[in-house]
DNA sequence: AATTATAATATGCCTAGACATATCGGGGAA
DNA sequence: TTCCCCGATATGTCTAGGCATATTATAATT
């Protein structure tokens, strides 16, 4: 197929065009999948066959080939081969935000404010929510996330002080609490909660809504390595805030 | 570093170890970074440098920093090297399922009950819903999906037959929208709106639910390539659903 | 001092060949 | 027939070396 050797006995890609060629073998390979003209569960031909036939070494059509299984589009065992996997399941993924980034992002001017902050030893509440003994010295925050000085989401955080001493004197002043965690503790895993309730007197006086107004929430728990960090929930009102994603087949 | 040659002048790995090369100097790596012996903006030793290191071809070097910089966990740049990543955003991707494999895996009965199915041409609301031109022929569903004989979530859907024809004439028993088109066509790309809002009469009715109950409600649009082919909102009372999403660090 | 060429360096991509491993099928033994 | 072993096959991983390209540091020039 390809027809430009180039010096030494390895061509090594003298390319004009501007990619990668396995992203190219990708690209082909992608195109007969989704156009149905191989369906689910066709088998592709091997890779020594597809190295003959894009004339490229065997290492570079399982680069494509291995990105294709990496987007769910074929499934690869050995012996039987790469096969087209069935359409996709009905699941996707929706990113979730650092508040302020996303803020920024649309050009609007932001600005945390803190309403309450304690230091306590982890009442049942508290040790449920964060998974911490109780007991446990905590710090408990309530604040505001502002959007061209109107309320746009409200926080209730808890910090473990075991995990993160340094939170203890810290004043959150000008920065959100978020931010000021994420610059020093690198978190490794995170489960979030998605739901919905419907706003009571406190929250619906701290957003500026009206009592009842269904309001979207976002739980979040995050470790680093085995220790809890930190539990948040973030409280949005629905008319304001919608979580959006757009998840288009990633060209690698 | 390692020291069983095998056969050959490239001893191919006949480790006893069950993981690959790549992935045991991957771990290797990460565990620098998130125990803090490497900091934000350390700069990692060179490929050629790890090789030496760990014994072994620079590729396999090249794969398991590739991975980390999947993980975002450091950031590689020609000339400048490869670097620790600031701490990650709070970001993170939450996946949304597909309802009846959700439900199944938690060992309940599942069923889909079509309650309304109508084929029109679309009309204004139809049009920017579903992003085709007015006019269009559409096929508009409501359904509840039923969880132990019990509504679970409604569903609110329509399909673009110009896209998918054959729509027109399926009955939908015994089998959900939503899975039956899975398994017809393989769809590109898809977005998600996630809000809140407050379930009204019929919603209540249909639901079993009280009115001004504070609803989860996910719409999701997707595409083949650049055709629309389905909109859909599905509705979930807050207090029989959440959703929910883990994210550790995913070992390779 | 400011700008521009140049060399060095680290990653990115590729090749050809090799061994490793899972698994599918078929043939032979119980 | 049923079970087990064994060869064939396709993928998984690895090596050693090479050229390509972006970027940075340095030297030369204006």
């Amino acid at each position: 197929m390809r027809t430009e050797p180039v010096n030494g006995d390895t061509p090594a890609l003298p390319r004009a065009s501007a990619q990668p060629r396995y992203r190219a073998i990708y690209e082909a390979l992608r195109q007969k999948i989704v156009s149905g003209e191989w369906p689910a569960g066709h088998r592709l031909p091997s890779e020594p066959e597809l190295a003959r036939t894009f004339g490229c070494a065997r290492m570079t059509i399982g680069k494509a080939l291995g990105a294709l299984a990496d987007q769910r589009l074929v499934t690869r065992r050995r012996r039987a081969g790469t096969t087209v996997s069935r359409p996709r399941p009905q699941e996707s993924v929706l990113e979730i935000h650092d508040i302020e980034a996303e803020l920024l992002a649309a050009g609007v001017r932001y600005a945390y404010r803190s309403l309450t902050r304690r230091v306590r030893r982890a009442n049942a509440a508290d040790a449920a929510a964060l998974g911490v003994p109780p007991g446990t010295p905590v710090l408990a925050l309530v604040g505001l996330h502002l959007a061209d000085a109107r309320p746009h989401a409200l926080e209730e955080r808890l910090i473990n002080l075991e995990a993160v001493p340094e939170a203890r004197t810290e004043r959150f002043i000008g920065i959100s609490p978020g931010r000021w965690l994420l610059q020093r503790i690198p978190w490794t895993e995170a489960e979030h909660q998605i739901g919905a309730l419907s706003a009571d007197a406190t929250m619906a006086r701290r957003l500026a809504i009206r009592r009842n107004t269904a309001c979207l929430t976002i739980e979040r728990n995050t470790w680093r390595e085995e220790q809890r960090i930190t539990h948040v929930r973030v409280i949005y009102p629905y008319d304001q805030h919608r979580l959006v994603a757009r998840f288009r087949y990633r060209p690698l």
